[in-house]
DNA sequence: TATTGTTATACTCTATAACTATA
DNA sequence: TATAGTTATAGAGTATAACAATA
């Protein structure tokens, strides 16, 4: 009993413990899968949602990514150094800048949104269908604040 | 058609953003009521750690958590600063410190968990009891690599 | 006056490399 | 030679403050 290094430690179980170490496993399996597209991770999400709906300005877009706006313009000049946005002035309001995806973003989307979709399944392997959709919408629900 | 703002955006929808944003409500919730215990979450994981079972090494703690080792000794020092914990010259390797809780820790350690299962319940109010234990299960499958 | 985008700057978190002591 | 802890340093990622253009 002094070497019980087995044991289910309570740190483990920590919620906060849980989701960051999902998050990590997460990145561990697509990162792989995004480099041959030549992106991260994160900025596929930045296509993802800049590739959707109408167009947003950069605030926007910050806004529904939890990020502050001076963080969304290193993200937007990274993706347009690629070629796969370009900014566009809004026509009603010459301060904002519409985020619109290139045509190589929108190939580049489509692919890794693929790849998202592979990872997703890798990381949700060990869960039933149906355990994997609890899953999803349990976070869902929490994330749009109970 | 054009301020369609309210669209459910597919971003939103990808695993990594919601792990990301359950991780950031939860730290919301947590922080506030960590900050009258003087530690932050962070600490507080570190308290229930090495807490539990038997003493641990800072490079096994490290381990269990995720971290680098040299992460683990800049995360043991504020501990230790604050008279929280203390390193012991483990008996059998004279290379290796061992990381016990002080009176005090054991102390902070206790209100903090206590506290911890309150922003638990908070980021989980919005799903039944059935469905909050379902996510832990499921993300607890998944962190263990299915 | 207020807002959008921008820049400069600083802060936090974390890892890599190199060192010391022990094994 | 290899491992545990440590230190110095550097790289992400992010935010705050101040500025220019526009509203």
């Amino acid at each position: 009993m002094s070497s019980d290094l087995g044991a289910p430690p309570a740190v483990t179980r920590r919620l906060g413990y849980l989701l960051k170490h999902a998050q990590l496993r997460l990145a561990e399996l697509a990162e792989p899968l995004y480099a041959p597209l030549g992106i991260t991770g994160r900025q596929l999400a930045l296509l993802t949602l800049f590739g959707e709906g109408p167009a947003l300005s950069q605030q926007d877009g910050a806004a529904r990514l939890g990020v502050d706006r001076t963080t969304m313009v290193a993200l937007v000049d990274e993706l347009e150094a690629r070629g796969l946005v370009r900014r566009e002035v809004a026509p009603g309001d010459r301060r904002k800048r519409l985020v619109r995806l290139t045509g190589e973003g929108e190939r580049v989307r489509e692919a890794g949104e693929e790849v998202t979709r592979q990872a997703e399944t890798l990381l949700l392997a060990p869960l039933s269908a149906e355990d994997a959709q609890g899953l999803r919408a349990a976070l869902g629900r929490i994330v749009r604040g109970g």
